[in-house]
DNA sequence: AAAATTAGTTGACATTATCAACCAAAATAA
DNA sequence: TTATTTTGGTTGATAATGTCAACTAATTTT
């Protein structure tokens, strides 16, 4: 088999699962929302333009994402003092809580995915993802 | 590092790269278009509804969708003996062709994802792929 | 200081996606 | 067998998602 077979297959049945439990949990939220609160919550002192580069999106998408996400409660606008065009997005307390939500549903699926395999072989795997994703990342020019 | 981070950091640069590979290919052919020509193409007589399910997707769309490949002359309807209601569908030389396309640019991500890496250990990676995409996958019951 | 770039915002519009209602074929139950 | 239910597909109406182009204001480059 193919390795290019193999990812796809594993991506196809986490974000089956994923879509599962989301939907046990009944976090409601729309895919796009759900999707940007996690890209929020992960990338330090995001704005809407980092946003949009890493969702690889239409920044007016994104800022329409945006209000809906502010007028939800489900993040904040931060004045930047480092540039006054632009906003810092930072979580809500209620957002957050969608955000632990969110992770109770990435555990179950990765624990039912990986909970035979040995620690050793995980760690192997995921060094060698790691590897792999690196070699696909853009290099930066020193 | 968690494993649900690492494989979504994977998967991620993937996205990223195919995005860009295909459109270095110049695929002309709106991203739902290309990924049901995909489906079409693994799945052994693939129906609308084999279609719907494997994409997760509802089949009013699916259904509009088979019809724009079909008029696009990407595939073919082809008459469903073991099932009236339904129709196989079945890639086109044209659509062939794009799928060719596609698994290049394929090719070249993995490619760069991989040739650093020894055989033997892509070989480990793999299987250890599907047997985590294995433990995901709703077990048949015998 | 002038010009170019960048972050964000908005209007218009295209694409993608879902729901509900419907028909006909097929599977199941009576 | 006939009646009922389920399944595959089709359509209309509409919602959610996504893109382009034009614009303003702050920042950076020249």
């Amino acid at each position: 088999m193919e390795l290019s077979e193999a990812i796809f297959g594993l991506v196809h049945a986490v974000r089956n699962n994923m879509k599962q439990e989301i939907k046990l949990l009944s976090i409601d939220l729309a895919p796009m929302h759900l999707k940007s609160l996690k890209v929020i919550s992960i990338i330090d002192n995001c704005t809407g333009q980092k946003l949009a580069d890493f969702m690889g999106r239409d920044k007016a998408q994104i800022n329409r994402l945006i209000k809906e996400l502010v007028s939800q409660e489900l993040i904040t606008k931060i004045d930047n003092e480092n540039d006054k065009r632009s906003h810092l997005l930072k979580l809500s307390i209620k957002g957050d809580k969608i955000i632990e939500l969110f992770k109770i549903a990435e555990k179950r699926v990765f624990n039912k995915m990986a909970n035979d395999i040995s620690p050793e072989k995980i760690d192997d795997f995921i060094q060698l993802t790691q590897i792999l994703q690196s070699n696909l990342n853009p290099k930066s020019i020193e």
